[in-house]
DNA sequence: TCAATATGTTAGATTATCTGACATCCGCAA
DNA sequence: TTGCGGATGTCAGATAATCTAACATATTGA
């Protein structure tokens, strides 16, 4: 998780080239995002931009399409899976005040790195 | 070397992408292109299309200035390493050349795989 | 200083993407 | 069978991105 997590997390592409990686078309792109599935950040001209951990989501959406499952069913499960990791994210937050109350703000949690 | 490899070879980038990986204007990237330090494919619409490893050879090229070599400077060495790179290739080929006529075409060189 | 290098800027043309709407196709339940 | 919801195609009109070619303007090195 450093240098090369942030370059996969920057919104650089547009929609061509994620067509071009996903085999998608752009109807399809825009509607997988209309359904809550992808969420690309818009240019100064209001263009769609995507990032590689978009094109890996929507890579994996291709192939869990192939084997039968539904938006809906693909849907459900991300929802939850998101769900999961906040639950954690909160867990660890939780965490980390409790033993911020106990041992004050002079370091970071005994637990590693604050943020995983 | 392989799937990732491909990937990075793979022309799907359009300039705007490029100028924001890089720093670079599109004049300068072009002007890049005439010099023969990147060699960018073109698309259907006749829009040039670069790969992640154009975008690393680019921020080479941003940073080389960055240290007081000249577009020529760096046109040399790099023309030199292409060249050096070329004669590997070939004292390769000739050495499976050379391996082949010996013991027949059946399996590969005896120096594990044939390229590199 | 002069010539070569490197970059900016502009105009006009073409391609890419946007939104919104309507059409189509398909599987499934009533 | 009929009809509905999900998924995708397609179209028109508008705006953004990119292209080429040319000229202008620094910047640099002998």
């Amino acid at each position: 998780m450093a240098d090369d997590d942030l370059l996969r997390r920057r919104a650089v592409l547009p929609i061509g080239t994620v067509m071009n990686l996903t085999t998608l078309t752009a109807r399809q792109i825009r509607y997988f995002e209309e359904q809550g599935l992808v969420k690309p950040l818009r240019n100064a001209g209001n263009h769609r931009m995507y990032s590689l951990n978009d094109v890996d989501s929507l890579i994996g959406i291709v192939n869990e399409r192939r084997s039968g499952m539904s938006l809906a069913d693909i849907k459900r499960v991300r929802q939850h899976q998101r769900q999961q990791t906040s639950d954690a994210a909160a867990r660890r937050a939780l965490r980390d005040e409790l033993f911020n109350q106990r041992f004050g703000q002079s370091g970071s949690s005994p637990y590693g790195q604050n943020f995983h």
